[in-house]
DNA sequence: CGCTCTCTTGATAGACTTCAATGTTAGTGG
DNA sequence: CCACTAACATTGAAGTCTATCAAGAGAGCG
């Protein structure tokens, strides 16, 4: 296998967590025209009122979807992982209400709207999945609406931290209950509507409770069944083909 | 006009305030095969991990989508319209993730899956319109993770209220400054995240302040720019063509 | 008229923020 | 190898926003 195919393959994945694929289908992600380009961490790729003329596909590394309040109160209101392709909207949407930052370093494929329509023309099936894509996404903003809505702090948190388990383990990168969170405590607070100090608060209390450990940025989940009972965890609204 | 035609002219509106279309759209759209019920207020249409067969238009009334919590805590995560299809999403998506439950008397058109499925077939820039209204659905989701995570609560009162003025407008159910809110601030509690006590104390708040006035139901907006202003309201997240 | 639902207001409690200081860790360059 | 720096985590104290509880007022309805 290339490292080009290797490219396409987290997407590959991304997509059978969801629906079933083809060798043809397989093959056709392979063949899709990338082009790969390197961020730092905290670096913007898409912002607020741009008009892209390409889409994303994450190769490797954390991106947040974010928006700024005038004071400069920062909401991130969704996390992406690799194999997401975070701005496919934008192929209908012209104007992005929102901003594509780095969480960590990453690996970006773009990929032009033209050659984008292309492929999804020549691939209903995938279209449909990826269509499918764009539909969880906005599952996952209604049930984030949810969380920072009517949860408490504490909930949050296990809450961010039971999706982004699911999410990496459909994807392939958690390790028994572990995964690497390159998130820091001020970021975290910023995807759940706290302040890092309480997130900070919040997160002592979850691994005094024996719910989680925390090392070098990976987090341990050693109480699954509490964490997803704290945090009213259901996850129906990933869609995803089974369950946790 | 038959009354055949006037059930589906508001989704004609609402298609218009996002897209142009020709005149063989517009009569496509009064040939949607529309199944016409009626429900009383607070009545559950659809409800989480029901597997839907059909699509909903809402024909006249006011939907909420909403989550409810273990304990009992009811999140409304949008607010749904006439012209509105709630759950398009189910075509792709088998499993709901969410109840759709009545905030007003409705008017409401059921669509079998199959039937919609061939109508959008046949119709791909149509089909293309309607993909546009589920990204604008995701879209004011994350504006909504942005309200409840970020904003305080009279900013937040301040904010759905400038949405909700920019969607009836947008499909001529304004009147002046002026239009009907059947909504009671407990459910407004619920989705703008706080309780019905300051929910309350929020409105008038914004009622001594000269933003807005409030009789029998009906919400007269006093002082447009200092709304949008206390409420950081920037409508791209709605993608009209015109801004308001 | 009484019933119910919603709005309104006051008092108290709790959750979370802000400010501020200290501890910890990893990286850098001498 | 150590001093220095910068970022991040941790902790305390005080203050603010919002929730909860409770009770009364008003409006609509059978």
């Amino acid at each position: 296998m290339s490292a080009f195919q290797r490219n396409a393959e987290v997407l590959v994945q991304r997509l059978q967590a969801t629906v079933e694929l083809t060798d043809d289908e397989r093959s056709a992600i392979y063949r899709l025209p990338l082009h790969v380009r390197h961020f730092e961490r905290g670096q913007d790729l898409v912002r607020e009122h741009d008009r892209p003329s390409q889409c994303i596909l994450i190769l490797d590394g954390w991106i947040a979807r974010y928006k700024v309040l005038g004071d400069g109160k920062r909401q991130i209101v969704s996390i992406e992982l690799p194999g997401d392709m975070p701005d496919l909207q934008s192929l209908y949407l012209e104007v992005m209400d929102h901003n594509l930052g780095s969480l960590t370093k990453c690996v970006v494929g773009f990929i032009p709207h033209v050659a984008m329509k292309a492929w999804l023309a020549a691939h209903p099936r995938l279209a449909a999945a990826m269509w499918r894509e764009t539909l969880i996404s906005g599952s996952i903003s209604r049930e984030w609406v949810l969380n920072v809505g009517a949860r408490e702090a504490y909930a949050r948190v296990a809450h961010v931290l039971c999706e982004l388990y699911v999410r990496l383990k459909a994807i392939g990168r958690t390790e028994n209950d572990s995964f690497v969170l390159p998130l820091s405590q001020s970021a975290l607070g910023e995807a759940v509507g706290v302040s890092s100090v309480h997130v900070n608060r919040v997160i002592m209390a979850l691994r005094k409770d024996g719910l989680i450990a925390v090392a070098q940025g990976v987090v341990t989940i050693l109480d699954i069944t509490r964490l997803i009972e704290v945090s009213s965890f259901d996850d129906t609204y990933l869609h995803m083909r089974q369950a946790a």
